[in-house]
DNA sequence: CTATAATTTCAGTTAAGACAGAATATACTG
DNA sequence: CAGTATATTCTGTCTTAACTGAAATTATAG
């Protein structure tokens, strides 16, 4: 097992209460933690004991963190153990995260507000303030979406650049 | 009390299932939904009643939508209760929550990267990878912040046109 | 200033989610 | 194929956060 440094340790428990302020597992947040900052991939019985949670624990939450995509499972020459690491590339872990949350949690609620408008009846009282303000939530959600979908086909880079040129409104207007 | 329709049901379940996904309390986010939707400003009685919830409980969560800045008291005539109504404006809304959970959470956690860099002691095992790793997050989060703080800048509007612009790349880096 | 309405605070309770450990299943080795 | 190591699932326990109701505080009206 390996002991963690107070740097490490640090990281870790940080990590996991982030995680618990978006709605992830503190467990899961801090086993990904861990191996984030490991250089070997670990196995299961080590991450346990290194975070001192239960095996069972550490199984679920793996488990968790490869349906995100951002962890693995490895093999070790002379070692029947699964081994786990993390992906390295951080943009591409948050970019991960975020399609992921939007397909679970942006989409759905774009589709209940579809539905709402769908099964608004005008003659309930006030269905046209209803309908007003939902439909405005929807184009917000649209938008977001839309915006999603803009930056996911941009290189990385080029967000940052092109809204470093926003600075300058006027002439980008011109273009 | 305002009784509810289907539709306003929907939407307010919904939205505290959300909130909940999100770290925010189902309450809160229930209740948020409740005075988006209403067309007239509720005194905390009210909402009580319709959501059927304790008092007490509205009386915390409208507290906390007020730090916020969503939700606001207004008063009116030939009643001293305080009634509560929600911001109108989506964008703007979500704007206000995205720009204090960046200073409550990714703030606080750029300054523990920034803290555990300058922790490390360079002769712990290990050390220079921890400092790759952790160095690569505290870059992230930076650009996270410089992204957040351009967008902010920008009238709404701006950021999705140049964000369409951006799909002609080759043009865009030309200028 | 007193009485009453409204709001907030606080202590105790409840409910939801996280977690551990046992039981089960799966996979590997010889 | 038997035995063993590893992984997963499941059930009950525990922890934490949410919520309630009562008590205390604050504000308003007469």
């Amino acid at each position: 097992m390996a002991t963690l440094t107070g740097v490490q340790k640090q990281y870790i428990l940080h990590w996991g209460e982030m995680g618990t302020r978006w709605g992830i597992n503190r467990t899961v947040a801090q086993i990904h933690a861990l191996l984030y900052l490991s250089s070997r991939a670990l196995p299961a019985e080590e991450i346990a004991e290194t975070l001192s949670v239960a095996r069972s624990n550490v199984s679920t939450s793996i488990r968790e963190l490869e349906t995100w995509g951002i962890v693995r499972a490895v093999h070790v020459l002379g070692d029947r153990r699964e081994h786990y690491e993390s992906m390295k590339d951080v943009w591409e872990m948050f970019r991960l995260v975020v399609e992921q949350r939007k397909r679970r949690e942006i989409d759905p609620t774009r589709e209940m507000l579809r539905r709402s408008l769908e099964e608004l009846d005008p003659k309930e009282p006030g269905a046209e303030f209803t309908r007003e303000r939902i439909a405005a939530m929807a184009g917000f959600f649209d938008a977001v979406t839309e915006l999603h979908d803009q930056m996911k086909a941009l290189p990385t880079g080029t967000v940052r650049k092109l809204l470093r040129m926003g600075a300058k409104v006027k002439r980008v207007k011109a273009i």
